[in-house]
DNA sequence: CGATTTCGCGAAACCGCTTTCACGAAACTC
DNA sequence: GAGTTTCGTGAAAGCGGTTTCGCGAAATCG
C-alpha cells in the first residue's frame, strides 16, 4: 500500500561511506571489531543520509524482530480497569527506548490453538510479557520454547517463571500496621479476590501486622468484596453490624476504601474519628475524595517499566530476576 | 533469540503440492488466475503442514507489513481511563481476525521527529489509527505519504480524515428531550470539557433539545466539569445555589452525574423526585449506583471495531466514509 | 485450419539486511 | 626474520516470501 519515498539503503550507506555492506552491518550491530575510523565514515554517512533500519528486512535476515508482544487476556475484566492500560504504557515506553515495538495481543488465553498462541509459538516476536496468569497452559508451552517472558503480577508457580509485581505484602503490612498505630484495636480487611496472588498477598501482610501486634484477627474482620465502591460499601454495612468496636479498614483498594467510608457515614459515623480507613493504589480518587484517602501507593507506570526491562536484559542474555517494586504509605485524612 | 522449531516454507508447499513456488504465492494471496485442481493442491499442502506465513518475509518482499499502529497521545489522562483500553480491544479484535497485528505507540504527538513518528513515516506499519486529535501535524503530514489513517473522535477539521465517533450530538439531545418529556422545565448540563469536539457536541445536543422544546437555556444552567466525579458534585452545587427551580440534569459522563446526585442528596432533596439526572457512557457505575443511573449508553467496543474496519476498507481500496456510532439512552431510576 | 490472443504457470530476480567464509595485512611467536 | 596467530574486511550466500517476465498450450479469430 503506501509507498513510502525511497529509503536509503545499506548499498548507498556503504557507498558513502567507502566500506562493504558487511561493515556497515558490523558497525550498525555494534560489533567492535571495526577499525574505528571506518565505523565514524559509516556514522557520518548514517547520518547524513538520515538513515533507518528496515524492519522487515533485519527480521528476516537476522531472525529477531523488535518487538515484544504484551498479552492480555480478554477474559478478564482487565479493560474496566485503567490499570493495565497504565502498566502498559510504561512498557512501551521503555521498550520504545530500546528500538523494540509493543504488539498488543487481546486473547482468551485458554485456547493453545489461538491465533494468538500460533503467534507466539511462530517466533513472530522476540518475546512476550503477560497481565496476571490464572491457566498457564500456554505460557509453559512457549517458555519450553525458549520464548523469554516476563509476567506481570506474581504468577502463582513462584519460582518459574520471571516476573515483576508491586509488594502487595509489604503495603498491606504497612497498612494495617498504621491503623495500630493510629490506636486502632479492631482492624478490619476488605479483601478484593481470594484467588489471585495479588488479593491473597494484601491479606498476608494484613495477618501478619496482626501477628507482630500480638493478636489475632478474628474471622468476622476479614470480608470480601470485589474490587468495586458497591462491594465495599455493602462489605463495611455488614462489618458494622457485626463488629462491635470496629476502629480501622483496610481495604483492598481504593474504590473500596471509598464505599467503605460512604457505609461509615451513612452509619452516623465518622471518618476518621471513629473509624479509620486505608486503601490501597493511591488512585486519583484517593487524593480528590473527602475525607482524602490514606493509601498504599504503587508505581503503575514503574511496574510496565520493570516489565520491559526485564524483557530486554533476558535477550540480551543477561541474568534477570524477579522485581518487587516497593509501596509506599500515602497518609492523608482518612487514617 | 528465541530459535523455533523449523516451519514449513514454500519450497516445501511447492513441493508436495507439484507446483512452483509462484503459484503457492497466487494461491495464498487470492490470485484467481489459478487451476482449480492445483489450488486445492496447494490448499491441502498448507494444510497438511500446518504452513503459516513468515511475517518479515512477506514485509520485506510485498511492501506490505501486517501491522496497524494505535498511537495513543500519552499526553492526554488517556491512560486513567479505561475508555481507550476497551477501544483499543476492540481494534485489536477486529484486526487480529484480518491476520493483522496492533502496534500500541504510546508518545507525545507534538513531536514531528520523535521515534514513534518515524516508525510511522518511514512505512512501519500498513496504517494508523489515531485516538484523540489535537496537534494534527504529524497526522497530516502522515496523510499526505499516503498512509492510510482513521481517527477515533471526531477530529477538529471534520472532513479531512476518516472518523468514528459515538453521536455525541444525538446523546445529548436524547438525554436532554428525556428530561423534557419527564416534565422538566430548567434542565443544566454538566459539560466535561469544551475544548474537545466530544464535549462540544453534547453540549450541542442539549442546546438543540432546548431549541425543539421551544425555550432558551439560560447561561447559569451549563456548568463546567472536568469529568470526574468531584468535579460534578461541585458543578452540582453551584446549580443548586445559583439555579431556581432546578429540576433536570445532564452530565456529560456517568462520574459527574454521580457525583451531581452525591451534592443533591447532600442538600436535603431526592433523585429523581427533586431533580432528574442523566449520565453519559452507561459505564459499569451507572448501573450499580443507587438510583441506578439514567445514561446514554455507547458501545465502545463497537467504536474500535468500526474503526479496525475503516481501516481494513481503506487497505483493500474499498470507499470508506466516517461513521458515527448510534448511541441509546438507557432509563433506570435517577431519571 | 492457420494466425492471433489469452491464459496458466514456472524460472528467476529481487526486497534489505545478516552472517559465514576466506583472504591479505598486521601482530605476534621463538 | 621465517612461521604462526590474530584482526579487519569484503564477497557472496542466504532469510522466505512476491512479482515480473516469457513461454507453451488453449482459446479465439477470420
Amino acid at each position: 500500500m503506501a509507498k513510502i519515498n525511497a529509503r536509503p539503503t545499506y548499498a548507498q550507506i556503504a557507498q558513502a561511506a567507502g566500506v562493504s555492506e558487511a561493515t556497515v552491518s558490523r558497525v550498525l550491530n555494534g560489533d567492535d571489531a571495526v577499525h574505528p575510523d571506518r565505523a565514524k565514515a559509516v556514522q557520518n554517512a548514517v547520518n547524513k543520509l538520515g538513515y533507518k533500519k528496515h524492519r522487515a528486512a533485519a527480521a528476516l535476515a537476522g531472525g529477531r524482530t523488535g518487538f515484544i508482544a504484551v498479552v492480555i487476556d480478554d477474559n478478564l475484566s482487565v479493560f474496566s480497569d485503567p490499570f493495565w492500560a497504565t502498566v502498559t504504557s510504561g512498557i512501551s515506553r521503555v521498550l520504545m527506548e530500546n528500538e523494540m515495538q509493543t504488539l498488543l495481543m487481546v486473547a482468551s488465553l485458554d485456547n493453545l490453538d489461538s491465533p494468538v498462541a500460533h503467534a507466539l509459538l511462530r517466533g513472530e516476536v522476540d518475546g512476550a510479557i503477560f497481565f496476571q496468569l490464572h491457566k498457564d497452559a500456554l505460557i509453559k508451552r512457549l517458555k519450553k520454547q525458549n520464548l523469554p517472558i516476563v509476567v506481570t503480577g506474581t504468577p502463582p508457580s513462584d519460582k518459574e517463571f520471571i516476573f515483576v509485581d508491586t509488594d502487595n505484602f509489604g503495603g498491606g503490612l504497612a497498612a494495617t500496621k498504621h491503623l495500630f498505630a493510629q490506636g486502632c484495636k479492631n482492624v478490619a480487611i476488605i479483601i478484593g479476590d481470594s484467588d489471585t496472588t495479588t488479593g491473597r498477598q494484601r491479606l498476608d501482610g494484613y495477618n501478619q501486622a496482626y501477628r507482630e501486634s500480638g493478636h489475632v484477627p478474628s474471622k468476622k474482620l476479614i470480608v470480601q468484596g470485589d474490587y468495586s465502591y458497591e462491594s465495599g460499601k455493602a462489605a463495611t454495612k455488614s462489618l458494622l453490624k457485626n463488629v462491635d468496636g470496629l476502629d480501622g479498614i483496610f481495604a483492598s483498594n481504593d474504590l473500596m476504601a471509598l464505599g467503605a467510608i460512604a457505609a461509615i457515614e451513612e452509619a452516623g459515623l465518622s471518618v476518621p474519628n471513629d473509624i479509620r480507613v486505608v486503601g490501597f493504589d493511591d488512585s486519583l480518587v484517593a487524593q480528590t475524595s473527602r475525607p482524602a484517602l490514606t493509601s498504599v501507593r504503587q508505581d503503575i507506570v514503574a511496574l510496565g517499566e520493570a516489565a520491559a526491562e526485564l524483557m530486554i536484559a533476558q535477550l540480551n542474555g543477561n541474568y534477570a530476576e524477579p522485581r518487587i517494586l516497593r509501596t509506599e504509605l500515602v497518609t492523608r485524612e482518612s487514617a
